[in-house]
DNA sequence: TTTTCAATGTAACTTTTGTTACCCATTTCT
DNA sequence: AGAAATGGGTAACAAAAGTTACATTGAAAA
């Protein structure tokens, strides 16, 4: 029912039976709050359908965006917090619809001795989203915004698999922990530069973009 | 004789043997390079006595200091690496004597099923450098350099244990991904501000600094 | 339709950071 | 000792990013 074994992610049949036995299925929608600073969190989610935003803020109230959650993906952040009953330090948002299993904390260690293809998943998970979160400490450690902003274009095109991106400056300068007039300049530069239209609401990326 | 129980690492007795048996005891010292980009990684290492740092580098060479490992502390990026046989993306440098652990990637996932503890400290361990890497994020996304700098000194004083910090302009440039000459004018102000002393590889930090 | 509001454009200015260039002092090498 | 290398001070300038202020435009609400 919740197919899993669709997705690659290889795990034995009887894993796959506890995951729909105590898997609880979830819903959210554009905007949602999934997960937020300092709450405790009591499930893993596994995504299934959707994407998640995954940010960091800071004591201002200036967020960075992390990195993408899709389909398979779990979040590390949450394993680490439910196994060590920690509270977490990002925040993760629906961006549109978004379906996932809860796995409650009570199994995760238990599988961990059982099923080497859970362990498998764990680590895998891990290892890249510690990726994810090096190549945000390049971004903006190393890159100067104009870089940084044709980086997020890119990865929104790619997510929404459309040249056309509907977002207005304003959360392209939250995401990017910036201001909006900054963004502004530099879209205008990328516009007048032939790489990209500017609409209300929406960007459009020409094919010189890539 | 490697003695891991007198660190407060809890492993089971069973575990510890065969640590014992298959873990090798590596020395390194200042500035040995002990993993690097690009290398595949056989061994996972727990640190037990001295002090490593781990670096990430841009494609222009710059490099930024990410955090330290000391005693038992282990690298997450090794044991990812370890278990899926990928390379490295990050470099561990020694900062002074060092002496470590290196336990086979062997065995790293046979333990995973056989003690609870192995698990518990593998799953810490993520977590730490995972809340780590969001720190670093944190400082070079939301901080300016001057903040950036009296957390990167206030990090050398706990980790010496001295407000005698012995470092050139030079490093700790390149440990922050600026120039020397940035920095030089950064520690000419806190000095002129009366929070600390600047001697030729040597910043003295005053009681005022903290 | 008129009003209101959110989104964007843009100028002018400040602050922060990076760069270049050249100085002098100390240490190390020959 | 003399030469060379390293570490640090500082000025002057350039580039990048942040800030403030205000105008314009399009969309939605009254």
């Amino acid at each position: 029912m919740h197919n899993l074994t669709a997705y690659n992610l290889n795990f034995e049949p009887a894993l796959l039976k506890e995951i729909e036995e105590v898997g609880e299925l979830k819903y959210f929608k554009d905007a949602d709050i999934i997960m937020d600073y300092g709450r405790y969190i009591k499930i893993m989610p596994i995504v299934t359908k959707g994407t998640i935003k995954i940010l960091k803020m800071d004591e201002n109230g200036r967020e960075l965006l992390l990195y993408y959650l899709s389909s398979n993906d779990t979040c590390s952040m949450a394993y680490s917090c439910c196994v060590e009953a920690k509270k977490s330090e990002i925040r993760a948002v629906a961006e549109g619809d978004v379906e996932l299993i809860a796995i409650p904390n009570t199994k995760l260690d238990e599988w961990q001795s059982k099923y080497p293809s859970w362990r498998n998943y764990i680590t895998h998970s891990f290892n890249e989203r510690f990726l994810e979160l090096l190549k945000s400490i390049e971004s903006v450690a190393f890159h100067k915004l104009d870089d940084r902003l044709i980086s997020y274009l890119k990865d929104k095109q790619r997510l929404l698999g459309s040249n056309v991106i509907k977002v207005s400056h304003y959360q392209i300068a939250d995401e990017m922990a910036t201001s909006r007039v900054v963004i502004s300049r530099l879209l205008k530069q990328l516009e007048n530069d032939g790489k990209i239209l500017l609409y209300r609401n929406e960007i459009k990326l020409l094919n010189s973009f890539s």
